[in-house]
DNA sequence: CATGTTATACAAACTAGTCGGTATAAATAC
DNA sequence: GTATTTATACCGACTAGTTTGTATAACATG
């Protein structure tokens, strides 16, 4: 049997994600990765058949991996609570302790191709649009449930749950336009906090208050 | 008196902007520009010295547009009405107004600046953060006026405040991942939501609603 | 007549992708 | 158990095309 390759390639994505995050893929050279991660042409183009192959197994593994996460974070804040609201809410301080002191310039691959038209075709869009969907449906799901029982002021629930996203997005443009990578982690605790504030401000007769 | 280059010079800015959020401006090749513009490389570079000034000029004005939007702004929702909280979810509507039946591929110079590392220098950046600071700065200010008469649930009102830039730079990502530009006009209005809602779900004593 | 613009040619550097060849280690033959 | 085959993994020089930026001569215009 021959050498295992599967490490190689896993170097190459690896070095790959990692300048694609820095300075977009577009402008990362194939020469580039490889001297990065000390490879040569002849094994890039032994495992991807050209940079456009490259870059959507990129963000396939992205979206893999977010995939990952999504199942991870929500078997855990289910076993935590059986509480919709909280549920959500605990989900967001799970998420904001992942960004505490995480790497120095975080960032979203599906965000960088978002701005590189010909990276984002209907493939890699379609993947990361069905990855964003299912943490929306969750949410929504939760805070519908959660309206049932505690009245919310009027909003779309549809919309805050797609919040979600949208924070994590936007808080990485802005820790990298302010260099304060620990805005991501600030944001998510903001949001949490407004959503809870959004079944407390809900119609009329309120109780079970600490005041 | 000699010929007026300024129109030249506004068109091949205007054409490489929007190229340069849909493609990036890295992978967004002189010609490109010149085709799309219908000029030729000459007039390129008599009016900047290389595609780096270029990339520069670019980003100062899209920052000095968005700096005369925010005076505009400000100006409109502070003369519409007195109290604080109120001008904040007018500045939202006015936002949510001006992305109805936006361009259908919104974006943000900024953030495309962020995920291509070369362009993104010390000097556009601090260009970037500074503009971004005065749209929080003023945004805390009013949550924190508001909250002296009206005694907001507890939250971070600066997190709040910088929300507003996060909202915008991560709809414009759901935007183009979903291919629905309306997102960008309804995530406003849910973080207007939100805010109000912040603002009503304070500590206990509450009278005065519809309810 | 200075400023702005066209048109074209060119060079130097860079980039994606090709191709012939090498190294390794397991599988098989003898 | 040594020799041979075979498939996989990897190397690095090379090619063809692109890109930025320069040069230059002529034309336009206010």
């Amino acid at each position: 049997m021959p050498k295992d390759g599967s490490k190689t390639r896993t170097l190459l994505l690896d070095t790959a994600l990692e300048l694609a995050l820095e300075n977009g893929l577009a402008s990362t050279s194939i020469d580039e990765i490889l001297e990065k991660a000390k490879l040569t042409k002849g094994t890039f183009f032994y495992h991807f058949k050209s940079k456009d192959e490259l870059a959507l197994e990129l963000v396939k593994r992205f979206v893999e991996q977010d995939h990952a996460l999504y199942l991870d974070a929500i078997a855990r804040v289910e076993s935590l609570s059986r509480d919709a609201l909280q549920q959500v809410l605990l989900l967001c301080g799970l998420a904001a302790e992942m960004f505490k002191d995480g790497p120095e310039n975080p960032g979203c691959l599906m965000a960088s191709y978002c701005y590189e038209g010909q990276l984002f075709n209907e493939e890699s869009r379609k993947a990361c649009e069905t990855q964003l969907r299912q943490w929306a449906d969750w949410i929504e799901d939760k805070l519908k449930e959660a309206a049932k029982t505690r009245k919310p002021a009027p909003a779309n629930l549809r919309q805050v749950a797609e919040m979600f996203q949208v924070i994590f997005e936007g808080a990485f443009i802005l820790a990298r336009t302010y260099k304060e990578p620990d805005i991501i982690a600030k944001q998510v605790l903001a949001y949490r906090d407004l959503v809870e504030a959004l079944f407390n401000a809900g119609p009329a007769p309120r109780s079970r208050r600490k005041g």
